[in-house]
DNA sequence: CTGTTAGCGCATTCAG
DNA sequence: CTGAATGCGCTAACAG
């Protein structure tokens, strides 16, 4: 029968015995402490690191993380995984945050305030570092508790609020009105939004900018020619469907997100009408599908890249300092590309 | 100024002085122990509660892993997130994961031996208490290494290696099998294949049921209708451009993956031909392309949340397991989804 | 039914 | 330039 745990693994002590040098001094060396009192011969060095191969010593981190109260963890919270965009930003934060040594531990909270709560207390049972997400329902005392905890904590596409929490926008009314004005250029007046979800940033952002464009133009706000609705597949072509089979259809549409604006597209294309000669769309987030779809989105792009370089970067700087530091406040900018739907 | 960690956070010890208990009652209250010698009466378990409430109290993971050994980690090695197939996959072990109560922390690697190795130290270093991957380039030392830490691995997609890890494997060469077989049942009898690099499992497998169908309905194996090639966008296109310029061109293609067969139906679109009427195209994965374009495509689904619970059903069993089990295979079914395209 | 004691493996004073 | 001693917060024997 075979049993687990044949032999115990190694530590530090036994690295430092075979080593011939005391403990204090095999934990200087792997850490590379330099300079003050601390001073180790290349030959000890030499020494300790040969115990360490011949033992296949590696470091326990609970051990180190009880000690230090550092953990070297990066927390992300996702509303939920299974969209376009939150695996991507989840990738780029990794790739930036394994160049900083720092692992990554991802919750899902479904979107759910409930799970929200439960994930607080992980991350402060954890003892993570640092946290960066793009929730929404995080209060204030939540955000207080892991400041108390000295987390450090980054949060994507929400207002700020918290003073010692930083924020990271993209200009989404700036995009939105950008792309809504296109339209317009393209000769359109009767242009209608499917907007998202008013209980998101993202949906109240991008009609904000559609709005903000009508005023410009001085065209009027027609209540028919905008619907509100989640960013589901199916939303988009019953909207679609809705807005063409008006008495007086919009010759142009402007959707919240590239899920809603690729399905619209298909509903049109689908019923038979031509894009954007019958009906013009433009969407928002540009995803792989945007590409695919014929004729090609027009839409929004995020460097998602750069939110996470960024996201982690002020992080590592919030992580880094010994005071407090205030809330910083950061914009990105979005992108037009212009493709075939409009 | 203000200056972080102001106040210490609270211990088991304050929860204990406040409730009027011995800091070991607080342990075996807040773990829920019952029977044996130990024995706490509801009185005692509310007051410590009440304490945790009051303090605010957290346990940190890092003291509890030192002690017990257990992390409550599940990891995941990921070759690389920017992929369709693996934040979904993630996201199924992530939500199962979360009835098991573990948390999930997921390594990259890009694709290089380079960093899988030093996956390997890290999963070592930070006590996993099980791992879940679908990479192909853990060599068997590594698992070793693994193994004798006592960490449940569960593979996915390759074949056994170790004799104490388990395998998950889908049908794959059935599944491209039966798919070729379509095309046959279709008419089609000059079939190309857009192959994925042999490097890899699923070029290989998909493959061998492309050749296993040839060879199953008598039709002759011919090079020029095999184009090897790797798992990117701008392969697709190009393969099928090569394809579809020879002499005698196919009338009908399968691609190892949907990004390939995309890009190859959106290549045989744009170029004016009609599919499935001039040429036939069926893939593999079942991407959310795969339903947006148009045509669209016919090609083989995973059931992915099925994976992702298997994969960590078989953990939890692996991990609750006090003797080693000898390695176990499972193999899942793949389903053919008949779109429009072939 | 509850408390005392010990130690997990490491990083860190402080003494030499 | 190096080592001895200490304790991070917790759980698990064992003793009452």
């Amino acid at each position: 029968m075979t049993r687990k745990s044949t032999s115990r693994r190694p530590t530090s002590r036994d690295v430092a015995e075979l080593a011939g040098v005391s403990q204090t001094t095999v934990s200087h060396v792997i850490n590379d402490k330099q300079g003050g009192n601390i001073r180790i011969s290349d030959e000890t060095r030499r020494k300790v690191w040969e115990a360490v191969e011949a033992l296949n010593y590696r470091p326990i981190t609970a051990a180190r993380t009880l000690r230090t109260d550092r953990s070297n963890l990066l927390a992300i919270i996702v509303p939920h995984m299974r969209t376009p965009f939150q695996p991507l930003l989840a990738a780029a934060i990794q790739e930036e945050a394994e160049k900083e040594d720092l692992e990554v531990i991802i919750y899902h909270t479904h979107d759910e305030l409930q799970r929200e709560r439960e994930t607080v207390d992980a991350l402060l049972s954890r003892g993570v570092d640092g946290l960066i997400t793009q929730t929404y329902l995080l209060s204030t005392e939540d955000l207080d508790r892991l400041v108390q905890a000295d987390i450090a904590v980054v949060i994507y596409g929400t207002n700020p609020t918290h003073p010692f929490v930083d924020n990271i926008m993209h200009d989404e009314v700036k995009a939105a009105e950008e792309v809504v004005s296109h339209l317009m250029k393209q000769g359109h007046r009767r242009i209608a939004t499917i907007a998202g979800p008013q209980t998101t940033w993202g949906g109240r952002l991008r009609k904000q900018g559609y709005l903000n464009a009508l005023k410009a133009h001085g065209l009027p706000i027609e209540d028919e020619l905008i619907r509100e609705t989640e960013f589901k597949r199916g939303n988009g072509a019953k909207a679609m469907g809705e807005l063409l089979s008006l008495p007086e259809p919009p010759t142009a549409v402007f959707a919240a997100n590239d899920i809603l604006a690729v399905y619209a597209l298909l509903y049109a294309i689908d019923s038979g009408l031509s894009v954007p000669d019958d009906v013009a769309i433009v969407g928002f987030d540009d995803i792989p599908e945007a590409t695919i779809v014929r004729p090609s989105l027009t839409t929004v792009h995020k460097d998602i890249d750069l939110l996470g370089t960024t996201a982690v970067q002020m992080l590592i700087e919030r992580m880094n300092s010994e005071e407090l530091l205030p809330s910083r406040q950061k914009t990105l900018d979005c992108e037009i590309i212009y493709r075939e739907s409009a």
